[in-house]
RNA sequence: UCUCGCUUAGCUCAGUUGGUUAGAGCAUCUGACUGUUAAUCAGAGGGUCCAAGGUUCAAGUCCUUGAGCGAGAGCCA
């Protein structure tokens, strides 16, 4: 008899097969045994028959509790309406560990519980469809640069020096010197195609940033590709068809996962058939601020059209609860009321979230009427921005002061760097950052000194423009970022294994 | 760091203008039910109402301070 894994059931039908995995759910009757199993492959229904199985087997299955270990054999049969489209019919069954009240449920948690239980939260199907997902962007992400003839390079976590100022560093001992974790590899990725051509690092980052968004991490892994002999317009390009690489290959290879995460997938389509828009920050700012429009409409109006969305919304909510609860008063029978207090928790949980947004959207049209020319665009901009596109934007040509210093600046435009950033669309904000590097040692001196960082720190690094210095460009994507857009979560955290963060060290 | 909100059973939450013995669903345990899709039905056990202080004849409910969590802002990928 063979062992299989439950993806490939299919490839078995009635065919006698063993699996190996754990409980996540059943249900019983009278003589049947209803048994969903996970193998960490996928999940598939077995059904104990008490009149085809001898009684010590069916005895087991009624002890099963959820997340108990098991061996089981039995014969795969196709059913439409099972997930996956099979069934195992149980011949034998083996107990390998019982487990004991399993805290995670079948049923809603808060996010301070689930965080707390994130060892065993990783067990259930959505996490489990995210996780794949995070890995397939992975492969793909190696896959796009292989192909590209990129060479991938790890940079060091320990670095003496900071690359975007000292206020965001964790700061660590490397034997008797102070160090840091490092918060990009982008200088040594520099040092790297200078001599590979075309290299990107993969590897995790760290940043001691006290916030608590849905869109910040303390650790996240970060992509950085560095091109010797790019210009932006290059790296803009280059940035374009990699996001578009990935968005199809994990729209090809995950669609039971996103069938999972109820995740509709059909706007990618568009994202990978079409140009994405590249803005000059000039006119970013002047949509932003509404005195440009962008199909006919102004960025205030457009949230003013939201915000009046979001209070028909809330109403339309209100009177459903209203409804069901007058419902649930009648004498009914409990199964029913159970369904409606259900219906009437979760209305009432979208009420909450439409409420916080009804908060935040008069706060983000202020905060674009007010915008000041110069200034580096804030999260509520980017999704008051993005709200007006489906696809993801490129701003580019960004005013020096508020970029890195290692930017490289306009030729015909001294005020301007050769910066870029992408903002993914559905309000997911800036998920890649990047440019051409300045080549210029007195302009990159210059710079060190304005930013107030260590020049002796920054030795090695000029002396890559003393020594066959060429035009270069990189960027780097936030792996986390990516994945949260693909997968349409409300909040990153759920994006890696074991999330840290501001106030978050354990598990 | 700032603004707003939350903290009641293992979990998710009700708890009215302060008023007798704090409730429901799930989970757990016992039983019923021949195909269930978060199965259903009957029953049982399960509480330091976040902490400290205050107001009051009386506080889960009101006030003050603190802690933790959540949503934003700032900063960023």
């Amino acid at each position: 008899m063979e062992k299989v894994l439950i993806q490939n059931l299919k490839n078995f039908e009635n065919q006698e097969v063993s699996i190996s995995g754990w409980l996540t759910n059943k249900r019983s009757g009278k003589g049947l045994e209803f048994l969903i199993i996970r193998d960490g492959s996928g999940f598939t229904q077995c059904i104990v028959d008490e009149t085809k199985v001898n009684e010590k087997v069916f005895q087991l299955a009624k002890e099963l509790s959820q997340e108990s270990s098991l061996k089981l054999k039995g014969k795969v049969v196709k059913d439409e309406r099972q997930i996956g489209g099979y069934e195992i019919q149980v011949q034998s069954l083996e107990i390998i560990h019982i487990s004991n009240s399993f805290p995670i449920t079948n049923k809603p948690h808060g996010v301070e519980f689930l965080m707390d239980n994130r060892h065993l939260w990783l067990r259930s199907k959505r996490q489990w469809a995210i996780m794949r997902i995070r890995n397939r962007i992975i492969f793909a992400i190696h896959n796009f640069f292989q192909n590209e003839g990129f060479v991938q390079m790890d940079a060091p976590v320990f670095t003496g020096n900071a690359v975007e100022g000292t206020t965001t560093l964790f700061e660590t001992t490397f034997y008797e010197e102070k160090a840091y974790l490092t918060q990009s590899g982008q200088l040594y990725g520099e040092a790297m195609a200078m001599a590979m051509g075309r290299i990107y690092t993969f590897g995790p980052t760290f940043r001691a940033e006290k916030s608590k968004t849905r869109r910040h991490l303390s650790e996240f892994w970060m992509i950085e590709p560095e091109m010797a002999f790019f210009n932006n317009d290059m790296n803009m390009d280059l940035i374009e068809n990699f996001i578009k690489y990935i968005l199809k290959d994990v729209k090809e290879h995950c669609t039971q996962e996103f069938e999972v995460i109820e995740r509709d997938t059909t706007s990618f389509d568009k994202i990978v058939n079409e140009r994405f828009p590249r803005l000059t920050y000039d006119y970013a700012v002047k949509i932003l601020t509404g005195k440009e429009k962008v199909d006919g409409k102004t960025t205030i109006e457009t949230l003013e059209g939201d915000y009046n969305e979001v209070m028909h919304e809330i109403e339309d909510k209100l009177k459903q609860v209203q409804e069901a609860e007058n419902e649930m008063k009648q004498s009914i029978k409990a199964g029913k009321k159970n369904f409606l207090q259900n219906k009437v928790d979760t209305l009432k949980n979208e009420i909450k979230d439409l409420e916080d947004k009804k908060r935040v959207i008069p706060e983000w049209i202020n905060s674009a009427k007010t915008f000041e020319y110069g200034s580096d665009l804030g999260g509520s901009d980017e999704t008051v921005l993005t709200r007006m596109f489906d696809l993801p934007l490129m701003v580019y040509n960004w005013p020096h002061e508020v970029k890195a210093f290692y930017m490289k600046r306009d030729e015909k435009d001294p005020r301007l760097a050769k910066g870029v950033d992408v903002l993914a669309p559905e309000g997911y904000g800036e998920i890649v950052g990047g440019g051409e590097r300045e080549t210029n040692e007195d302009l990159l001196i210059e710079k060190i000194n304005e930013h107030q960082l260590p020049m002796k720190a920054f030795e090695w690094y000029l002396d890559l423009r003393r020594y066959g210095s060429v035009p270069h460009a990189g960027f780097g994507l936030g792996l986390e970022r990516m994945v949260a857009w693909v997968c349409k979560l409300k909040h990153i955290r759920e994006t890696i294994p074991f999330p840290r963060m501001y106030g978050r060290l354990f598990p």
